[in-house]
RNA sequence: GGAGAAGUCGCCUAGUUUGGUCGAGGGCGCGCGACUGGAAAUCGCGUAAACGCCAAAAGCGUUUCAAGAGUUCGAAUCUCUUCUUCUCCGCCA
């Protein structure tokens, strides 16, 4: 949500700072609709203070026995007047706020404008692996080591569902403690939140009201407000931990990381490049999330890119960090660097983690605030969220990377110790 | 899932029976000040948010007693709906 005080000040520089999103925004309605609630309202609130002098009155006249039937006829007339209006006020208020939910969040300054082409790579670390053997894809890896079942995946539960079996799975949860214990160290709190979410979290987030068809719902109420979703990611959770409340200043900046599935319907997006488990319906993630304040969120932001980076620097894969356009940047986010990892039979980089700051845009939508020492007053506290990592990327770049002529797969040495002290996984 | 009780200013609590100087009293906590060499104790003062006049401060006004709707000239107080919490029962990992 962005600030309707900042639009009134200087719409045009949120024009043009939304143009480099692609988006056209038009405030002249939504500034239509405030001057129109700002002169309702003081003109009801005059009416409101009359009414409340009268009403003042009543028990002093009562008490002195004087009659006071006469005054209630005009005070009816009163409390009509102002019902009108305050039924007007909350219609333009509704309609603004329905308006500004609708614009996506301002890009940083220094982001280029447009689409993935003119994302900037700004960190390369190793290089592709060169093999002097015919590498195998993912796919024909993970089944052939029987460490991912795909067919009875499907059978399970459909297209975009697999199954994680044997030193597979073990080799999924090496990497969730591996990743874990690195967050602990680092002093983040870990966090394992309900995996049902209400609306208002993903309004909270910014997905809501218009991706919510990318999620799966529970209920089939025509009303979704009511309802609970499964969560698409566990920021959607821990972005909206403390909607509402008024954090202390010396807590910032809060950290925290969280494992949780992850369930998308990526509705259309079944391609055949994307084999395997490069795109699903369930994933799993370790999601860091920082609440900060507004004068060092870009600092959280440089951390969280460190560390998402680090994690896949320490696992030993070739993965460059990129720097997104505004226009690539999801609606909700001012700045996202993408730490892509590579994948050899794709010959391309795949995302495996997306560090984004969405300065105050979401703490907007979900009232969450820090009390300013210095003033006294609630101010909007920064959101910033990064994966930390999903393991649905990794494990193909894993099993690709670090294949042997042999057809056996050599273990991160990071994660041996989360797996027995096996090296290598073989036939 | 069934039955009952309850949700008041950071926390605890008064007020709800009898609707009207109740936006709301008291205690704790917290802040400032006095006393003290310093501290404790004591005393005094203060103690929410949003919005509007307004870009900001001061000031004034409006709104907010879980949320929403209703009755009324007037609602913390009466009615309805929803949510949450607690107790008992049921069911279960």
């Amino acid at each position: 949500m962005l600030d309707l005080i900042r639009i009134r000040n200087n719409p045009q520089a949120v024009v043009d700072a939304l143009a480099k999103k692609g988006y056209k925004a038009d405030f002249t309605q939504i500034i239509a609709w405030d001057d129109m609630r700002k002169s309702l309202i003081t003109d009801v609130e005059r009416l409101k203070a009359q009414k409340n002098k009268v009403s003042g009155q009543i028990p002093v006249l009562k008490r002195a026995g004087q009659p006071v039937e006469p005054i209630f006829e005009e005070m009816r007339k009163l409390g009509e007047q102002i019902a009108d209006s305050d039924a007007k006020i909350n219609e333009l208020i509704e309609n603004i706020n329905s308006a500004l939910a609708a614009i996506p969040n301002i890009p940083d300054d220094d982001l280029l404008p447009g689409e993935k082409e003119n994302n900037k790579v700004v960190k390369v670390v190793g290089e592709p692996p060169k093999f002097d053997f015919t590498p195998k894809n993912h796919v024909d890896m993970c089944t052939d080591l029987g460490l991912i079942d795909y067919e009875r995946g499907v059978k399970l539960s459909g297209n975009g569902f697999w199954i994680y079996r044997g030193l597979g799975a073990r080799l999924e949860w090496a990497l969730l403690n591996f990743f874990i214990d690195e967050h602990l160290k680092d002093g983040y709190e870990f966090i394992l939140p309900p995996y049902q979410l209400g609306y208002d979290c993903g309004f909270g987030a910014g997905q809501f009201p218009k991706f919510s068809d990318e999620v799966y719902w529970l209920d089939c109420d025509e009303d979704r407000k009511r309802n609970r979703f499964m969560l698409p990611t566990a920021e959607t959770a821990l972005v909206n931990m403390y909607a509402g409340e008024i954090i202390d200043e010396a807590k910032l900046p809060m950290k925290f990381f969280a494992y949780s599935p992850c369930f998308r319907k990526e509705a259309g997006s079944a391609r055949a490049e994307e084999r395997g488990m490069i795109r699903g319906h369930q994933f799993n993630k370790i999601e860091m999330v920082q609440y900060a304040h507004p004068e060092h969120s870009m600092e959280a932001f440089e951390e969280l890119v460190e560390k998402a980076a680090g994690l896949v620097e320490k696992l030993g894969l070739h993965f460059r960090v990129s720097k997104l356009a505004a226009g690539d940047c999801s609606a909700s986010m001012a700045r996202t660097y993408d730490v892509e990892v590579w994948i050899p039979s794709m010959g391309i980089y795949k995302e495996c983690s997306s560090v984004s700051n969405a300065n105050d845009y979401q703490a907007r939508r979900n009232n969450t605030r820090y009390r300013d020492i210095k003033t006294g007053r609630p101010q909007y506290v920064h959101t910033l969220n990064g994966s930390g990592l999903a393991t649905s990327r990794l494990i193909p770049a894993i099993v690709e990377q670090f294949q042997n002529a042999d057809g056996s797969v050599t273990v991160p040495e990071v994660l041996r110790k989360y797996m027995g002290g096996i090296e290598r996984i073989e036939k």
